[in-house]
RNA sequence: GGAGGGGUUCCCGAGCGGUCAAAGGGGACAGACUGUAAAUUUGUUGCCACGUGCUUCGAAGGUUCGAAUCCUUCCCCCUCCA
């Protein structure tokens, strides 16, 4: 194990907060693996950028040579995180759990090292805890200190409902670290109340309380919200490389930089150099391509890095058309089909009237060649490339 | 249990008998430009058989030449008092 200074150098990078760092010291100078604990929503198996924040810590422990438990908040799914919009999710068998959790491993294990992760359930103690011993739960934490959340402050003030059961939530989570007996708990500046109550909920019940590490939450790719799927901002950990590439290159060259802080993997210092480079003069697009070649060699593979940065190249400073370009056949009656109707029938426009807007917008072309005519009617045994914009193409073949 | 407020196009949010396919903003998409799918800027943003066409304003009926706008019933959400 390294030196306890130079750990916490490196586990202190990126993170939010640290509550509190003494006593990770004191931890970390026991010289023993230290049981990490970061929760996940059994719900939401597809992985994101924003996620891989908290996972890349996960790593960095693990490289430390710690104990990660990466648990899926299975029963706590029943409950659903009090978000004041009180959504309420359909409960998920235990096939779907079971599923999800899979796909899960899937893809943290392209970060995290399966041979040193453990994976837990928290419906395996939850289950068994039963009224009484909720009961017994809830009985260890005061309505006053509930209401120091955030939320849950700002919703009694204001006079807007609060559900006895969103009490529960974080109960349940600290009682987690309790059953798991956490060292550490990571989560996102969002999680801080929750994390929290872990620790005061291991001191009632006897144990060392946990550390909490928060990691702010990474900003989508309109770098106003959060990253999430809902928004449509996000970048999924499997996406293919060529629309991970794509989708890292339209972040805005500001929050390139909090992307490079966040998720790359280099030394501060090299992120310095790059910004003082970009201020001599570097175009920030060449320091973008990086980035995401990075992040593709990460979850893809060296080669489709390079692979991606051609293509993209070829495609959005050439013009070229993409590789894996798709084939489409279209079947028509009589001499032909009108070309709003068949943008429609292959996918390219939404409706004909959309169709019919993208003509007079400038942008269609096929083969390369504008189209002007609203009315141009494509004969029966026509061949070629149809495309929409600057992303959406397609061979279709008219018979 | 009682008293009020509200449900509008992807989202927020105006409209409150005709000029409303419905202001404004956000988002999205497209064009130009460029250093990139950054930034900037312009435009588009219900559907089709493209027409004095069709379907939209929680749902169903009704009044009217004409309704998102008025009436009736129903469904849903929120607040206050108890």
């Amino acid at each position: 194990m390294e030196h306890i200074a130079d750990q916490l150098r490196e586990l202190e990078r990126g993170t939010e907060e640290i509550l509190v760092k003494q006593e990770l010291i004191e931890k970390l100078k026991k010289n023993q693996p230290l049981r990490i604990k970061a929760g996940f929503d059994p719900t939401a198996p597809d992985l994101h950028f924003g996620h891989t924040v908290l996972i890349n810590k996960l790593r960095q422990f693990q490289e430390f040579g710690h104990h990660v438990i990466f648990l899926i908040g299975d029963f706590t799914g029943m409950i659903g995180d009090p978000s004041g919009k009180s959504a309420t999710r359909p409960p998920l068998t235990r096939e779907q759990v079971l599923q999800n959790a899979e796909t899960y491993k899937e893809q943290v294990f392209k970060i995290l090292d399966p041979e040193r992760t453990e994976v837990a359930f928290n419906s395996t103690w939850m289950s068994g805890l039963g009224t009484a011993g909720l009961i017994q739960l809830a009985a260890k934490h005061t309505v006053a200190r509930m209401l120091e959340r955030d939320d849950f402050n700002k919703r009694y003030k204001s006079n807007q409902p609060i559900a006895i059961h969103e009490f529960l939530y974080p109960l349940v989570q600290g009682y987690d670290s309790v059953a798991l007996k956490a060292d550490v708990e990571l989560g996102g500046t969002d999680q801080t109340f929750n994390l929290l109550v872990g620790r005061e909920l291991q001191k009632q019940y006897g144990q060392e309380s946990q550390v909490v590490m928060t990691v702010p939450l990474l900003e989508g790719l309109d770098g106003v919200n959060k990253m999430s799927k809902s928004l449509g901002n996000y970048i999924g950990i499997t996406d293919k490389p060529d629309d991970m590439f794509g989708k890292i290159m339209s972040v805005s060259d500001e929050l390139m930089w909090r992307y490079f802080d966040l998720l790359s993997f280099r030394k501060l210092s090299d992120i310095q150099d790059l910004k003082k480079e970009v201020a001599a003069g570097k175009n920030p697009r060449d320091v973008k391509f990086s980035l995401a070649e990075e992040l593709i060699t990460r979850f893809h593979s060296p080669a489709a890095a390079v692979a991606a940065r051609e293509s993209f190249i070829a495609r959005f400073q050439k013009g070229a058309l993409p590789e894996d370009l798709q084939e489409i056949e279209v079947v028509v009656e009589g001499e032909g089909i009108k070309i709003a109707s068949l943008l429609k029938q292959v996918g390219l426009c939404s409706s004909t009237s959309d169709a019919l807007r993208m003509i007079e917008q400038d942008a269609v072309k096929i083969d390369s060649e504008r189209v002007e005519d609203k009315n141009l009617l494509i004969t029966k045994g026509f061949v070629g490339v149809f495309q929409v914009g600057k992303r959406k193409f397609a061979r279709v073949t008219v018979k």
